[in-house]
DNA sequence: GAAACAACCGCTGTATACAAAGAATGCGGG
DNA sequence: CCCGCATTCTTTGTATACAGCGGTTGTTTC
């Protein structure tokens, strides 16, 4: 077929910056996965992979392990890996469990208190979405800013809690593609009440961080819990209005009306010669 | 050197029950590391464990990977992998984790409501703890039974969450050998309060079940925040009273009087030659 | 014609050979 | 005597060869 892929003779070793085959393998294959490349629900061959990646099997099963580890990725009964796929149940306990454990780290950080140095990066970090607010509309370029911006929150919001333990678990739940933060912030950004949820949703950033440096624990947990309700209400609307298709990983979404095991993408059936 | 080590030929291949190479080498080593064979904080070399379980790299890499995915190991910046020690507060963190993901499992069974057949199960495995604590007197074998009990009890709490995503996760963190349910009931056995301390936990079970039977959610998530708080006042106990040695894993717990990255066990710096 | 059996193929799990990076060590110079 | 550098050695990361299981397909028999 295409002899376009060549094996590059494993130019920097083991502690390459992101160079090594097998970190190359998962990133590359992650992005395939959530860009719904591979069939859902059928055996993945490692040796596809091979061809596609360009690497030897050894570091595509374990980019293969380290997705099913993620929740990417199923175990078959008899070896091999396969494509999962999410009931809307699914994506909404697993937001709903994002927000548990955010408010228990927003809790935490309110009980034991949180660093001068933290709390100032927080703020600055809310001044900047003020900022990308401010205007009346936004553009492509605000949203991208407002995303990178509110991951970067919540991202100083784990390490508040102080505990590496915890932060360690939340980022483990927060990679499952549908639970991150920002997941379902992008779906709205042509409509017209999209900036109105962001305001909202500043606002409970504002006063969560407000909670914490005052000590309120019960109050901040309860507001991250909330805020994730902001992203499971966006869930299902965009479930109904079926409008996930432009965000990446979202047609691993099973539609209730959907034959089980066929997501959104048809199965190429490729019958080779 | 010593021969005594035969290669088992790979018997059986793939699919076999708990009989592949890999799933043999993960068991073997996680036993190894919470027995305290394996000196914490130092690089772990494969070719070591390639001698002493008999398999080869392949399976080896593949059951440190999941090791560190676990927690149990800790990734060395230039490659390779040490045993992680754990601080006191680490542990009441990992505890504390459970606690709250339990809150959640107990809230979500009692807010969307469970199966006749669950709630009669976990009503059956009740009245097994009730037999056990009938005595005024534990021994070793009563002791057994409770904490198998307790297990399946727990174990059937996640399934009442009806939620694959949250049951997963809280395996999950329930797999660090401190945060599990059971994990400082064994502590105490000998000690006169354990029996009483067991009472409580179970007068908690009930509760959660009932709360959960009457959809009373927040009750029952608060009832299970609480139960684990008795793990941490017996993790608080143990430390104190230095008591800690019976129970596998407890020797990777750091004490904060000793130097850092030393445990309990001292390291035998080997001079070669 | 249908069902059961047998041979084949593809695939994964496992072992091992090879390459390169880091660490240790020894030598030389200041 | 100490510091710096080069060489060697250990160890991990990667590629690949080999073995057995499961599924599939083709054939044979009732």
């Amino acid at each position: 077929m295409d002899s376009s892929v060549v094996r590059e003779t494993q130019v920097s070793g083991a502690g390459g910056p992101a160079g090594s085959q097998a970190v190359k393998a998962l990133l590359r294959l992650r992005e395939m996965v959530l860009a719904g490349d591979l069939p859902a629900g059928a055996r993945i061959a490692e040796l596809t992979l091979v061809e596609r990646l360009g690497v030897s099997r050894t570091p595509i099963r374990e980019a293969l392990m380290r997705l099913e580890q993620e929740g990417l990725l199923e175990a078959l009964p008899h070896g091999g890996y396969a494509v999962r796929t999410f009931s809307e149940r699914d994506v909404n306990d697993a937001i709903e469990l994002r927000g548990t454990l955010e408010g228990l780290a927003a809790r935490l950080a309110a009980e034991r208190g949180i660093s001068p140095g933290l709390l100032a990066e927080a703020s600055d970090c809310l001044a900047g979405i003020d900022d990308v607010l401010a205007r009346p509309a936004l553009d492509d370029e605000a949203f991208h800013r407002y995303v990178a911006l509110n991951e970067r929150f919540h991202e100083l919001l784990y390490e508040m809690a102080g505990s590496a333990t915890i932060r360690r678990e939340i980022e483990r739940v927060v990679r499952l593609p549908f639970a991150s933060p920002s997941g379902f912030v992008v779906v709205q950004t042509n409509s017209p009440r999209a900036r109105d949820m962001l305001i909202v949703a500043q606002d409970q950033h504002r006063q969560v961080l407000e909670a914490i440096a005052s000590g309120e624990g019960a109050r901040a947990e309860a507001i991250m819990r909330e805020h994730s309700r902001l992203a499971q209400r966006n869930l299902r609307e965009a479930v109904q209005s079926r409008t996930l298709e432009r965000m990446p990983g979202m047609r691993l979404i099973r539609h209730p009306h959907d034959p089980p095991g066929t997501p959104l993408s048809s199965i190429h059936k490729e019958t080779p010669s």
